[in-house]
DNA sequence: GTGGTGTAG
DNA sequence: GGTTCTACACCAC
């Protein structure tokens, strides 16, 4: 048996049904370890004496969770594979192995090692190919979708790692029981910190640390997949405590610990974002430790990374990290590469570009969006210098193409092998030697599309949108262009994300209230005329929508009753409240708890919506400026209202209202639920992708909050 | 938008 | 000499 799933025996992981958060914490706990009883410390002057020299800041009220599965690939491998849980397992692309299980690493095998040298020290390895990251990827999104089934707040870091930003389940939670006589952090404590019952910031992270056990216990009955968590105030901290104790157990820093934390750090290389070329500069100025770059004059690190980048630097060095947890949605670019000792010949490429753009399209059509771009990118080897670059060219996808590529089939293989052997030829002199070492070619600008062209949302849009010259699409291959097709209709998918994007940003000037359900509850049943296996597929809160929209369901909870409401409106949320809808009014609830006898507290946002947009909101898309989707719906086509799409076609993604959704006219429903149904499985939140690329400081600001508020209505509205 | 670079797992 | 196969952010242009 692999050493995980021993050591997630030991592990004080609770399950799915003991869980009860109206009892106090120490209930919950059925084995001793990292179990922390409360301590009267002094955490201020504790603070400061840890911390040393470095600078006081207020601590962070956040409460973040990262997530680490152990060993990702081999645990897939294993799942696939059960026998393989005994034996030591390496997974191997190429001639390294890029990961392996608990058993191989006993044996001395380490993370890309050489095989050779793995099969030295581990005869008995057995070596599976994991080139094909197909499988991982798929349970690497299943890992997302199931964290955010309990906060939206979900950001990815590769295929294995995740953030979560709980803060506000935290607060739900306090609020329901704002001083618990008694409580525990689940787990180990960085550094057997004491909890103190006076510090507000112990009992979030306290909290915060059942959240995390009770993921990491869902994640194994849901997913059968193990692995560490790390509870702190920030992202940083919460990545580097994580790892403390593994495999398959969780770790959390309390603030006091922060200087030791990043201290305990082996070289600075260790702490996330200084990567190998940073190291390397920060070592020219004599700074190998996290201490050395604390104690390091901010003016001199200034002069060689720049004001910015050196007060970056340096707040890292003392565990700062305010960056949002930015919920990551679909990604933003399909790439398939490989590596290879060398290929000289054009036979050779164009052979690899066949075979990648074989795999790759394969992948596009399932993901259903329309690439914009195609990227090439090559590394040469250079005999002269012996040295490894990095070279790439790009062009536009003609249109034509692109429809090819989301409609199946390998249709549009031919023309786009063509276009990347022109973007080869960019780059390589074909009359003159060349030594490639590895090839990938990268779909990106993704857009979402209609189900067909004629029937698309751009149908109600087209006419008044800015018309986009010819020329501006053009790609390296003239005659690859589809003048035919002009592409000035505004596009499904960016209706969508423009509407989400609104959303986005009214949910981060609103104040969240909390309703907190203290009673347990059944799982909600179908309403009228939906499919139960559909419905029980939905994550729990949509059931609860869904039923709630019903006209059968006029329950205010899920139960009925034990309903303690908390209204923590702020004024400008008060306000709005004034103008709530006076039948449709409602609180989105989301749950942390799953099982049907196991009580719940959920987190809405009452008053956020059937309110009329505010100022602020008028100014929601800077991509479509001047007009706003009411306009453009209304100037094209109002369809009849009556004619509803049927709640058993309704699969909504987790942002949206299914009850606002349920007003739209029923020819935008279908196209809203053909864009949502290609986008299927990658079911995430598109909002981020344009608050991504803002300023940092605006992405906090418009990515803070909850998006739970859904809303569509309101932003169809005039100019 | 393009191309290079750096970072991450 | 780096090592694989992605994916993303940032920056200069």
């Amino acid at each position: 048996m692999d050493i995980c799933y021993e050591r997630d025996a030991e592990m004080s992981v609770d399950s799915d049904d003991d869980i009860d958060w109206t009892r106090n914490f120490s209930d919950n706990v059925r084995v001793q370890e990292g179990i922390h009883p409360i301590t009267a410390t002094s955490s201020l002057s504790k603070c400061r004496k840890t911390l040393g020299t470095a600078p006081m800041k207020a601590p962070s009220q956040r409460v973040i969770l990262h997530f680490d599965l152990d060993c990702f690939y081999a645990q897939v491998e294993m799942i696939r594979n059960p026998e393989l849980r005994n034996m030591p397992l390496g997974i191997q692309q190429k001639n390294i192995i890029v990961t392996c299980n608990y058993v191989a690493r006993e044996c001395g095998v380490t993370k890309l090692m050489f095989v050779t040298t793995a099969k030295e020290r581990c005869p008995q390895l057995v070596l599976v190919s994991g080139e094909d990251l197909t499988h991982y990827r798929e349970i690497s999104y299943k890992v997302t979708e199931l964290l955010e089934g309990y906060s939206p707040l979900v950001e990815r870091l590769g295929f294995d790692e995740n953030f979560m930003d709980v803060t506000d389940m935290v607060e739900a939670k306090l609020r329901q029981e704002p001083v618990p006589y008694d409580f525990t952090v689940n787990g180990h404590i960085y550094n057997q910190q004491s909890l103190d019952t006076r510090a507000e910031t112990h009992m979030r992270l306290a909290v915060g640390s059942h959240i995390a056990a009770k993921v990491r216990a869902a994640l194994h009955t849901k997913l059968g997949l193990t692995g560490c968590a790390g509870v702190a105030t920030n992202k940083l901290l919460a990545k580097l405590v994580s790892g403390t104790f593994k495999p398959n157990q969780q770790t959390t820093v309390l603030p006091e610990s922060t200087a030791d934390l990043m201290r305990s750090q082996d070289g600075l290389r260790k702490v996330p974002g200084v990567g190998h070329r940073t190291a390397q500069r920060l070592q020219t100025l004599g700074l190998s430790s996290v201490r050395d770059l604390q104690c390091f004059p901010l003016t001199q690190l200034g002069k060689e990374f720049g004001v910015s980048a050196a007060h970056h630097l340096h707040n890292l060095s003392l565990g700062i990290d305010d960056t949002p947890v930015t919920p990551t949605g679909p990604p933003q670019s399909l790439s398939d590469e490989d590596s290879f000792k060398k290929i000289s010949t054009e036979t050779e490429v164009l052979e690899k570009v066949e075979e990648l753009l074989t795999s790759l399209l394969d992948r596009m059509h399932k993901d259903g969006r329309q690439p914009g771009t195609i990227r090439l990118t090559i590394r040469r080897f250079s005999a002269t210098n012996k040295w490894y670059s990095r070279e790439s060219r790009q062009c536009p996808i003609p249109s034509n193409i692109g429809k090819k590529i989301i409609s199946g089939g390998q249709d549009a293989k031919a023309p786009l092998v063509n276009i990347t052997m022109k973007l080869f030829h960019k780059m390589i002199d074909r009359t003159k030697p060349f030594h490639l070492t590895l090839i990938n070619i990268c779909f990106s600008n993704l857009q979402a599309r209609g189900a067909d062209g004629k029937g698309s949302i751009s149908f109600f849009f087209a006419p008044r949108s800015p018309r986009k010259p010819a020329d501006q699409e053009k790609s390296c291959l003239e005659d690859t262009i589809d003048t035919s097709f002009s592409d000035t209709s505004l596009r499904g998918a960016e209706l969508v994300r423009g509407i989400e994007a609104a959303m986005a940003k009214d949910k981060s000037q609103r104040v969240p209230s909390v309703t907190c359900t203290l009673g347990p509850e059944s799982p909600p049943s179908p309403p009228p005329g939906v499919d139960p296996s559909v419905f029980q597929q939905l994550p729990r809160y949509i059931q609860r929508e869904l039923k709630s929209s019903t006209p059968s369901s006029s329950s205010p909870s899920p139960t009925g009753k034990n309903v303690h409401s908390f209204t923590a409106l702020g004024q400008a949320d008060q306000a709005r409240s004034s103008l709530k809808h006076p039948t449709t009014e409602k609180t989105l609830e989301c749950t942390l708890e799953d099982p049907p006898t196991a009580p719940h507290w959920y987190i809405g946002q009452s008053g956020s919506r059937h309110t009329q947009p505010s100022s602020a909101d008028d100014e929601w898309d800077p991509c479509y400026p001047h007009c706003s989707f009411q306009e453009r719906a209304e100037g094209k086509n109002h369809t009849d209202s009556t004619s509803q799409i049927p709640p058993s076609e309704s699969v909504f993604p987790p942002n949206i209202d299914p009850i606002v959704f349920s007003e739209l006219p029923a020819k935008l429903q279908r196209e809203l639920l053909s864009e949502w149904r290609q986008q299927k499985p990658v079911s995430k939140i598109p909002t981020t992708k344009m608050l991504r690329r803002r300023p940092a400081k605006e992405t906090k600001s418009t990515t803070a909050k909850s998006p739970q508020s859904n809303n569509l209505l309101k932003y169809f509205k005039p100019c």
